[in-house]
DNA sequence: ACGCCCTTGGTCTAGTTGCC
DNA sequence: GGCAACTAGACCAAGGGCGT
């Protein structure tokens, strides 16, 4: 019997599930001849040690599982009835915005380099489901690079017709904002104290007829970012917005992909969507600071707070 | 004319690319 | 996978438009 793609991932998710309720069982056993059987007689001395020694594996079974299970947003697109060619549309956004193809002999080496794990996830279960290859992901100095050899694959989203329904069109500006956009604020030193304005962008010296497209496709979702040029570099640039308008609507069709991490600079590990989060919080009341540090404190402490209570809410859901 | 604040664009360097 | 060269992804401060 030959399993497909689909089938094959919920295989992975019932021997998770598995994994799980058998460490929870050896757990109790264990604690039950630790505490129980042999509480008050002799030769708890000899079983409690070495018993007590092999817990901790259980609880790091139950939180890989637990990770497992929880590589959520491939298979929530595949609860809302998402098809294969939508994931091929998605694919597409990821490897035109944030991959590296390296050809060299007729090979063609697919490469997305990014120090949040998320995406590498993302990456390789949309590529498992949709072509049925694990691409492998190693890490090097600074950050994690997944990679697989498919010329097939390449030619085959290469040649994708991108038409969108709606809900694929929101779906398809989260993945390529996840990878390629960015949030971050400028600090402005006025009269009235160090002020905090937001910004929210996508890419940087990109070519200009490709920032044309991908700006097309976010305003359809009525985000309006402006197209930047970087007069360094020929006809490349890059789209940002601080219109906290732009942020509202980013925020109404979801925000980032749950999961993805600021990559570098001031706010380097802070969640993209806590950042965002914050930004429409800060928003309805103007905030003036006594100093960069102060703002920068209050920012990095309240997404902090976010991503702890958000990661509280997913253990509490299981 | 003044000053606030949004916009522009130069600069920096960690992350990415190309080659081995 | 490792490494050197290069550039992507911000960071930051000056310019300039606009309201008073």
């Amino acid at each position: 019997m030959k399993l497909n793609n689909v089938e094959k991932l919920n295989n992975i998710k019932i021997i998770n599930i598995f994994i799980i309720i058998g460490s929870i069982i050896s757990i109790l056993y264990i604690n039950y001849i630790c505490y129980w059987k042999y509480f008050g007689l002799d030769n708890i001395i000899i079983v409690k040690p070495i018993l007590i020694h092999y817990l901790p594996i259980n609880y790091i079974l139950i939180l890989i599982s637990f990770y497992n299970i929880s590589s959520s947003y491939v298979k929530k697109l595949l609860r809302k009835g998402f098809s294969i060619i939508d994931f091929k549309k998605l694919l597409f956004g990821i490897i035109d915005t944030s991959c590296s193809i390296y050809c060299k002999d007729n090979k063609y080496c697919i490469r997305l380099y990014s120090n949040d794990m998320t995406l590498h996830k993302i990456f390789s279960d949309m590529i498992y489901l949709v072509y049925g290859k694990k691409p492998m992901t190693f890490i090097t100095k600074n950050t994690y690079v997944t990679q697989l050899y498919g010329k097939n694959i390449l030619m085959d989203i290469k040649n994708i017709k991108l038409d969108f329904d709606s809900k694929l069109k929101i779906e398809f500006v989260r993945t390529i904002m996840s990878g390629e956009g960015w949030i971050t604020y400028s600090f402005v030193n006025s009269s009235l104290g160090f002020k905090i304005y937001p910004k929210l962008g996508f890419g940087s010296t990109i070519p200009y007829e490709k920032l044309s497209f991908y700006k097309n496709i976010i305003c359809e979702t009525g985000i309006n970012l402006n197209l930047k040029i970087d007069k360094r570099y020929e006809k490349r640039g890059y789209l940002v917005t601080n219109n906290i308008n732009d942020f509202k609507k980013f925020k109404e069709i979801g925000g980032f992909i749950e999961g993805i991490h600021i990559k570098k600079g001031i706010f380097k590990g802070i969640e993209k969507n806590s950042l965002l989060n914050l930004t429409l919080k800060l928003a309805k009341n103007s905030m003036n600071f006594s100093s960069k540090e102060e703002a920068l404190n209050l920012i990095k402490n309240s997404c902090i707070d976010n991503d702890l209570k958000v990661y509280l809410y997913r253990i509490m859901l299981g």
